[in-house]
DNA sequence: CGTTATTTGTTCGTATGTATA
DNA sequence: GTATACATACGAACAAATAAC
């Protein structure tokens, strides 16, 4: 990671493109105080203008935040998460550099509220399997998700989740072999004491929520999902 | 708007209904309290069970908010805002029965920043257009727009959205008839103090923040949109 | 500060009509 | 037709949280 001076990329561009990468490693901590502006200048050996040019730029990008007076302070990562037609947790991750995980931390039967059952197509009281998981990305909580399935249609999913760890391959079983997105809304609240402890967030903070339902080819609803993102760790990109 | 006893229809949904069609029409104003069980009771004359169904009903909906030993309040209406290929302000919340509005806040020049640039695919510090602006519904603020626009292909843009108040028909003059969603990004934090004021949001209230680039039929950007909605009154609703 | 009234939450029991086996 | 299950509707009582005094 050696500076070029004679090249045609501007210095505080290269200065710029390394500290940038030092930040999605890992090695300016989120969170905590990025090196002074006197200490890149000792570190890159150029003059404190053409740091603060860089430091400016990454400002400009979301990667630190300046604050006058106190110095310079990493941002949180922010994860690229994708919505489209075929939005798939861990297929979606992978598409950044991010290692994705799941955690199941509940899976019942109830009869469907008014909300659940208005969604998934089916009379209100009938049975719902309810997944709840917290989605991860390098092992950092991300998402809390409530994923409802008419039991009717998929008995003893619960069960079978259990056993494969997807909901694709779960689904499977039924034969169910594709899905698609129906609908999607957005929303955000601040969270509440159980996103704050699930998602590892500070008080306060804001959550994404999104809402959407998945239909099978036919059309027919299988799925109504809920999903609450820390909102300070996740950005929503909409596919086209 | 009389209970029919001898109908399919239960009591407990009729009763929703009519109440539901209440907070809508805002004969229950938003933020208010609600009429006690009590209250509902002696007007329906019905058993206290029957009300209380109807009212989780409404809870369920988010129309109301329920809290044990103070009351029941009504929730702030939420607009649907659609977004999708082809998103336009005030076609967009016409489709639902809000009246729009906009308020221009400033019409600036300036150099392109980082992320400016890079969004419109133009060199970083050529000049662009800045449209700064107050979405209303309903006289009430829903969301501050800042809308980019490369000068060099816009020029005299300003003076020309003062007059005719309508982007889409401003750059009909530039001969732009047409123009699609290239590209959105969803994400939240909490409202900055601008925010606030500009939003008459109450303190520390979530921000939907809303990033979006429009091309031509060429794939050529034409603008660069950063939009902030109260989150507490803004649902978006993705469009397959 | 404690007391009291208000309001919602919960749990009994009872009766009735409807759909299903 | 009978038995069973289920949802609706009503009645009464008590528990818990809150607000007002």
């Amino acid at each position: 990671m050696e500076l070029n001076r004679g090249s045609a990329i501007p210095l505080w561009y290269q200065i710029a493109e390394i500290l940038g990468q030092e930040i999605s490693s890992d090695v300016h901590r989120a969170g905590r105080q990025f090196p002074t502006e006197s200490l890149l200048t000792g570190r890159f050996g150029v003059n404190r203008h053409t740091v603060r040019r860089a430091v400016a730029s990454l400002a400009d990008q979301g990667l630190v935040r300046v604050e006058k007076g106190r110095g310079t302070f990493v941002e949180d990562h922010v994860i690229d998460y994708r919505i489209g037609k075929r939005t798939r947790f861990s297929a979606n991750l992978l598409l950044g550099d991010v290692e994705p995980g799941h955690r199941l931390i509940g899976a019942t039967e109830l009869p469907a509220t008014e909300t659940v059952s208005a969604a998934l197509g089916i009379a209100r009281g009938d049975p719902v399997t309810l997944l709840e998981a917290v989605g991860e990305a390098n092992g950092h909580p991300i998402s809390v998700a409530a994923n409802y399935f008419p039991s009717r249609r998929f008995p003893g999913l619960a069960d079978l989740y259990e056993r494969v760890l997807s909901i694709t391959k779960a689904l499977e079983s039924y034969g169910i072999d594709d899905y698609t997105r129906q609908s999607t809304k957005v929303m955000t609240t601040i969270a509440t004491p159980e996103d704050t402890q699930l998602l590892k967030q500070r008080k306060n903070m804001p959550v994404l929520v999104v809402e959407s339902v998945d239909v099978d080819p036919d059309g027919l609803a299988i799925s109504y999902h809920v999903v609450r993102f820390a909102g300070e760790r996740v950005q929503l990109t909409l596919e086209p």
